[in-house]
DNA sequence: ATTAGCACTCGCAAGTGATGAGTGCTAACA
DNA sequence: TGTTAGCACTCATCACTTGCGAGTGCTAAT
């Protein structure tokens, strides 16, 4: 479809704006060593690469910048995988380095590292808790009419609600209770557990439980949503020093954008392998149509996965976001499974 | 030491920017019907105003805006109190209306109604755990060498900590530890918790655990540091929609400040009861120098304490914004202690 | 097929002048 | 003596012009 001059041309523009934010004019290609063209041979080029919808024009007689279709067709087709920086690697080392126990606090400081190295923002999205399995539950009263409903996940995951108990409830009433749920409920998917209690255990319950009724109209419901995903921000404000957001409106829609954590959620695809790159409108956010989203994903053990995003401007380096995602996303797989090394036996 | 033309003069052109946020002038404040004076008495006063420091002005020929000190006495002297509003009263109660149970739940739609009333950013800082009892210890062992440590405080707060088992330790091992720190730590504040563990437990533990060294030098840690207070907020963004914020500079050094949770708490007092105003550069953080934070504090039971906070511009509706804080913070006091109502027994 | 040359376009920054809201000061007034 | 009218002056803002520079498309020459 496209020569190679083309291709070249294409590649060199996006290339130079990426780093630059000016468009970019035939003139100032020419002077580039890799482009052994004369301006008005670039010009001829460039209106083609126009036409064919690569390319923008700002307004009449300004110089070139890529269109969405550009960006797509550059790191589709033109982007060169490239080797981390010794520097970079030393930097995402460091975060490894000081043995951290906490799956949270590994996650946060990846999310700050990975902004500092792009300057761009970063989120990540915690593991899906309601993947985990139930490993114990563990009622602890707190007054004659209130407990705390504790349950821990085979990967050390610690979901705890308050919830009423019905008056005239006995101290054995809730020591029987929690031995059944225990051997009922252990193993079981967060996201079933409330289908798992009604349809299984509530029989077995209601035989050894005084005042069946409210206790499960309360604890149910207590146990019914567990968290969802917890979101992790790196340098939030990062993205407001890249000069697309020099309009204040840009600026203010974004951050109030990140502010809605429902909306986060539809800027990662479906839970994927991979890194994926979506680009200006892509992200069906109106508050995004000058951001690309690069995702990958994590693992643990084998198979929860969170996810890692890097939010810049649509012209953004592109080759350095894939190569530090790429490199981290594993980093993080194999520390977290560290720390969990054992616990899924 | 003001008369009381020069005390209605200042009254009246704070109260006017504070709305239009333009620079007021003689003649505009004459035509209002509150000064009957002519703008050039008017002027008079405005000039010795200046000179004792309570207005100036942004260039030589423009009309005055109220300096640091003359926001200071107007909170101080002038700021007569006033009735909510039966609607703001209104969306207060819708809050509270759905019973949550969750603590942080209701701080955080706390933090969302106030930011939406005032059209400022609101920050809510959680109780302090610290402050919090031990109501009950659990262990729960994930694997050969790793388990999940359970603190539940009589808040009904929930504290974990992951942390590594020597090799060879039996059930009976943690069970007996689990006896133990039940036994001895009931009771114990959080904060003063690892120094109760190795003063008056440690010598218990050494005796009926083996391998107690290695089991205590990694559970120690675990419980070392409990979380600190949490923070919530409300419409991080609305701050950027005020004209003082249109300087994008000054938009970002703000959000990059609130993003950063160990310079917050330098906002708040240490922990007073009632209502607490501090202007523009009254707060040290550079980032703030054109803003001003209004805090309140609640209570849950009769001692801890949370804090409630409004971060607005220096010209920021004071009037409003304390009577608000005031009704809401002894609101959310009283809806927190419904929550926990009989579990400090 | 490539390139040099040329007329033309447009954004941007600097300069200009008119406008209007504001001030300080002085003198007149009740 | 306190208040006010009048006046000359200041300054931000806005609309308007102008020159410059970087860029383009087109045509003709290589």
């Amino acid at each position: 479809m496209l020569t190679n001059r083309q291709l070249l041309i294409l590649q060199v523009t996006v290339d130079d704006f990426i780093q630059t934010a000016q468009p970019v004019g035939s003139r100032q290609l020419s002077k580039k060593v890799e482009v052994p063209f004369s301006p008005a041979t670039i010009r001829n080029e460039m209106a083609d690469l126009e036409e064919m919808g690569y390319l923008e024009k700002t307004h009449t007689s300004s110089g070139r910048i890529p269109s969405e279709k550009g960006y797509r067709f550059y790191v589709d087709h033109l982007l060169t995988p490239q080797l981390a920086s010794s520097d970079d690697m030393l930097q995402i080392q460091s975060v490894f380095q000081e043995r951290i126990t906490e799956t949270e606090q590994v996650i946060q400081k990846t999310a700050m590292i990975l902004s500092d190295l792009t300057s761009y923002t970063s989120i990540l999205l915690g593991p899906d808790v309601r993947k985990h399995r139930v490993k114990r539950f563990s009622i602890v009263p707190l007054s004659n009419d209130s407990a705390v409903a504790i349950i821990i996940t085979d990967s050390g995951h610690v979901e705890n609600r308050l919830f009423e108990l019905p008056q005239g409830l006995t101290a054995s009433d809730i020591e029987k209770m929690v031995n059944i749920l225990n051997e009922q409920l252990t193993g079981v998917h967060l996201h079933e557990l409330q289908r798992a209690l009604e349809k299984e255990t509530a029989a077995l319950l209601r035989q050894h439980i005084g005042r069946y009724g409210e206790l499960m109209s309360s604890f149910g419901a207590a146990i019914s949503s567990p968290q969802e995903e917890k979101v992790f921000y790196g340098g939030k404000s990062k993205l407001l020093h890249h000069p697309e957001f020099k309009d204040l409106q840009k600026a203010r829609s974004l951050i109030t954008m990140m502010d809605q954590a429902n909306q986060i959620s539809t800027l990662f695809s479906p839970n994927q392998a991979g890194i994926h790159i979506r680009i200006g409108s892509e992200n069906t956010l109106l508050a995004m149509e000058d951001c690309s989203v690069i995702t990958a994903s994590y693992t643990i053990g084998e198979e929860q996965m969170g996810s890692i995003a890097i939010i810049g401007p649509t012209r953004m380096d592109y080759r350095r976001v894939v190569t530090l995602l790429d490199l981290m996303s594993g980093d993080l797989s194999r520390e977290l499974t560290r720390i969990l090394r054992g616990s899924r036996s």
